[in-house]
RNA sequence: GCCCGAGUAGCUCAGUCGGCAGAGCAGCUGUCUUGUAAACAGCCGGUCGCAGGUUCGAUUCCUGUCUCGGGCUCCA
């Protein structure tokens, strides 16, 4: 009888009849993995474990323990999702429904524009146990592209897949598969898809688990609508939302870690702490801080200016409005206009409202002639900008249409700019650690390959100088062709907050373009007139976002040294009011922010207050502590109270939190 | 901006198949004077987002609009 030998991932051998599957192999290995086995890799590629082995391979089976093999489940219940959308709703159509982060989704149109709701989510995930239940197996076929759309024919989304990925000029199907619908067919005039029923099939270059039965552990979250192709004009068609996990109980964690991030939720906790507010009569993305909010943003502007003042930054002040030539001259006109708010014409002028601060400091360094001893000049202005953000994009803190940017600006001269930038880096991860973050993905972004202004050599130049700089940093970037601002590139760092999510905050760019369109100068050693370059710099990036950072980073419950209100010191009873009154002002004068809850009601109810406001410190003081000159101390996350601390040594342990950052 | 959903007291939410709108918490007043996560009682509080329409009558049905939420797109 004839024999295949294959390789295994730990370099072993495994001898198999000609014609065993990658499947055979899992069960010859041992029946728990048969069983765990999802799909396969062969010589790295991804397949069913249906497909025969060849002599020689090198093969892998695929669990659901391996991000590979959840893939391929979130894949494959993304498949019965359809199913049972189709079945459900006659005269449906299905678009794409690929795998995502932590689970799946599928677009769909539904007859004569019907929509559908969260609540018959319940209906067609019940519909879904069904199919599960019914193990049905994912078969897969492969066909020329016309066949395909014969096949497909009453389904235009798949229709078009098939003529714009399959059907390619070129036939390799390398076409346009920037986009979601090289997921779904390898191209190169042949297609295929998978049946798991007499009813349905799906378009799918796979490959899919063997069976329906292999899924299960899921959930449908939730309707949204999205454009067909990620194009505003296209047809806006039902995406269903789906997690999927390899066990109930990733699942159930999956679901609580959701739970936990609601409740870290920046906009719930500025209501329940009373940080601030979004009145309706303001419009989107405009924001009041009401005094405890406000009390943390100084808190951080201080510290930004503080930080700036010691890297030898100029601070600088300019309007929020200016003519609108500026903004032609800086290209913002032509290449921003979009988020810019409209014009306000007065006295025979236009102005509009800034989105940026670059030209603001760019005419500053113009105002004298400057010479190469003068550069590196860093200016510095938390300044407030107004963009004109589509209202559906607006998401509290994080989206506003009015933001504080801890904006720099430096010009240098040319062969100054990569170790500036180098230094940048540094001086960013710094500050960012400061506030807790600890974990940060980088990118650069290099030039928009429409809206731009410039030459190649130019961006190419500063392009090599970011990525020098992050090379040296030790910092992982990721590259986002053409994700460039228009005058320049850039890098992005975003940072993770404490359960994993990422937020983009820093930004540098270099730019060769406004310095251009400015006409700024400077007088070189060599006498002659040379151009600088100038580095955007936000490292916060912007001051709202940053705070709505801070607020779901930490809970709300803010470190000491940010904290609005950072004791709260209870009398047991009325006769240690006077006390109480003087830990206060005793506490203040050393600068630390501290109030009294007066023994109007009862003390656990104020512990409970102190606690739900998620104080750093609760002080309680009775009879002993008035006669001691001691307050009883109640940390935050402590187990329990101490009682008899001196004063002194809890202020000592306050300055202490507060210098260490705690 | 587009798609889907939602706007009821300061907050969280019930409710009205079209007939004078409810709870808990918060707030206020009084009593209680408290040693580590919710004392007791009473009271105040709503043009049911806004504007039209249908109706004897609209918070409820319809239309428009504003705002919010989830997505898409975009972004600090």
């Amino acid at each position: 009888m004839a024999e295949i030998t294959v390789t295994l991932p730990d370099g072993s051998t495994r001898t198999l009849p000609v014609g065993a599957t990658a499947g055979d192999l899992a069960a010859d290995i041992g029946p728990g993995l048969a069983k765990a086995a999802l799909i396969a890799t062969v010589d790295d590629a991804e397949v069913d474990l249906g497909v025969p082995l060849a002599d020689g391979q090198k093969v892998a089976i695929v669990t659901a323990g391996s991000d590979a093999g959840l893939t391929t489940l979130r894949h494959s219940t993304a498949h019965v999702l359809a199913q049972a959308v189709l079945e459900m709703y006659p005269g449906a159509t299905y678009a794409v429904g690929p795998p995502i982060q932590d689970g799946f989704y599928y677009d769909f149109a539904l007859p004569d524009g019907a929509t559908i709701s969260d609540d018959q989510l319940e209906a067609v995930e019940a519909r879904m146990r069904e199919i599960i239940e019914a193990d049905q197996p994912f078969e897969r076929h492969e066909v020329s592209a016309g066949e395909g759309l014969e096949l497909f024919a009453d389904h235009p989304y798949k229709r078009e897949i098939i003529e714009t990925v399959a059907m390619a000029p070129g036939g390799d199907g390398a076409g346009q598969p920037a986009d979601e619908l090289a997921d779904e067919v390898a191209g190169g005039g042949q297609i295929s898809y998978y049946r798991n029923s007499d009813s349905f099939i799906d378009l799918c270059r796979g490959p899919h688990v063997p069976s329906t039965g292999r899924l299960g552990h899921f959930k449908l979250m939730s309707v949204a609508g999205a454009y067909w192709r990620r194009d505003a004009h296209r047809p806006s068609l039902q995406r269903i939302y789906g997690t999927a996990w390899a066990s109930r109980k990733d699942l159930a964690a999956h679901l609580h870690r959701l739970a936990e991030a609601d409740k870290r939720d920046h906009r719930r906790l500025a209501r329940e702490l009373d940080l601030l507010s979004w009145p309706t009569e303001l419009g989107p993305g405009l924001a009041v801080w009401h005094p405890k909010g406000a009390a943390v943003r100084r808190i951080i502007e201080d510290y930004s200016r503080r930080r700036h003042d010691e890297g030898d930054y100029l601070p600088v002040a300019t309007p929020h409005i200016a003519r609108s030539e500026l903004w032609e001259t800086s290209g913002h006109l032509d290449f921003y206009r979009e988020s810019m708010y409209p014009p306000m014409k007065l006295d025979g002028a236009s102005y509009h409202l800034k989105p940026m601060n670059c030209p603001f400091h760019a005419l500053i360094y113009k105002s004298a002639q400057r010479s190469y001893r003068d550069l590196p000049i860093r200016m510095f202005e938390l300044g407030t900008v107004y963009r004109y953000e589509l209202s559906g994009a607006v998401h509290g803190l994080m989206r506003s249409r009015g933001f504080t940017q801890d904006d720099s600006h430096i010009f240098a001269a040319r062969e100054q700019a990569p170790a500036e930038i180098a230094s940048l880096v540094a001086f960013v991860l710094s500050v960012l650690r400061a506030f807790g973050f600890d974990s940060f993905d980088a990118r650069l972004s290099t030039r928009p390959p429409e809206k731009s202004i410039g030459g190649d050599a130019e961006w190419d130049m500063a392009t090599e100088a970011l990525r020098s700089a992050l090379e040296a940093s030790g910092l992982e970037y990721e590259l986002d062709e053409g994700g460039g601002a228009f005058y320049g590139p850039k890098i992005d760092i975003d940072v993770r907050d404490a359960i994993g999510r990422s937020w983009q905050l820093s930004t540098i760019q270099v730019d060769f373009q406004l310095p251009e369109r400015f006409g700024l100068e400077y007088v070189g050693a060599d006498g002659n007139r040379h151009r600088p370059v100038m580095i955007h710099r936000a490292l916060m990036g912007s001051i709202e976002r940053f705070f709505g950072v801070l607020i779901e980073h930490y809970g709300g419950a803010f470190p000491a040294w940010l904290a609005p209100v950072q004791a709260s010191i209870l009398p047991v009873a009325a006769t240690h009011s006077d006390y109480a009154a003087e830990v206060e002002s005793r506490l203040s004068q050393q600068g630390f922010r501290v109030q009294v809850a007066e023994a109007q009601e009862p003390l656990g109810r104020r512990i409970r207050a102190a606690k739900l406001q998620k104080l750093p410190y609760v002080l309680v003081v009775g009879d002993d502590d008035v006669a001691h000159a001691t307050v009883g101390v109640n940390a935050r996350g402590g187990d329990g109270d101490e009682r008899g601390v001196s004063l002194e040594d809890f202020a000592a342990r306050l300055a202490s939190d507060v210098e260490a950052h705690r």
